[in-house]
DNA sequence: CCGCATCCAAGAGGATACTG
DNA sequence: CAGTATCCTCTTGGATGCGG
């Protein structure tokens, strides 16, 4: 049984993340580490090797660089090709999954970039609505 | 300055989601979190109270709703209503903003939706290659 | 160059008990 | 009913050092 959260009327429904065949689960769990967002939209359609990826992807350290990397190659989101030379040469490609993953995250991206203002404005009005009495 | 992720060509840009003017560091620290969008598809079009969508949100604490109910509303995606009577009644709905979250999430499931085989398959046949010699 | 292993600090988040 | 406060555990993730 697939679980879905956001079809036709989701009001009325029980939502369980912990379901394994929740779809939203498995969103969550990938697409919610900002690293496999972030790698997602540094990598785009070109190929990148390790060190060019850890400098694109700015402030992510290699061992969550290399972490991200094996759970997108695990789901079939990433390819990854070693170049047998001295020093090692491995190069990273989104699949066709990958890529196809794009057009959702850049969704949100358009969301979040036409919300931000209003966000921020929300955020400020609260913060002096709720401050702890500035003294 | 809006350092865009997914805009146009992506692949040559660098990418600091550390930077305030990130919007999609902003989309992550809230949709990042399984529990926002639980709570977005749990509340839909309609209004609901507090114990109501506990309910609906299997598994989530008090004490989390609390927060990320807390969070949305500093953020402007829900509307919080407070009856005074006995015992209180407060009731949540989602704002324009939040109801225009929807459909990004939305797209989202859906992609998950359509990929969760192929997603499994991956994990699957990369576990059998990673084994660790069953024994 | 790529990445694994180890250690360690900080934060997320659950359980529980109490209040208006 | 709808929280707030406290405690305590488990995970996340950075830093560092080693290895193919």
């Amino acid at each position: 049984m697939v679980t879905t959260v956001f079809g036709a009327e989701a009001g009325e429904r029980r939502i369980d993340p912990y379901s394994a065949g929740c779809p939203t689960r498995r969103i969550l769990d990938r697409i919610g580490d900002r690293w496999t967002v972030l790698i997602v939209g540094a990598l785009g359609a070109d190929t990148a090797r390790f060190s060019e990826l850890k400098r694109r992807v700015e402030g992510i350290s290699q061992k969550m660089l290399t972490q991200t990397l094996r759970g997108m190659e695990r789901d079939g989101l990433v390819l990854r090709t070693v170049h047998p030379e001295v020093p090692v040469r491995v190069e990273y490609t989104l699949t066709d999954a990958g890529l196809s993953l794009r057009a959702p995250l850049k969704a949100l991206e358009d969301w979040s970039i036409e919300h931000l203002g209003s966000v921020l404005d929300h955020q400020a009005s609260y913060d002096v609505r709720a401050a702890p009495e500035a003294r």
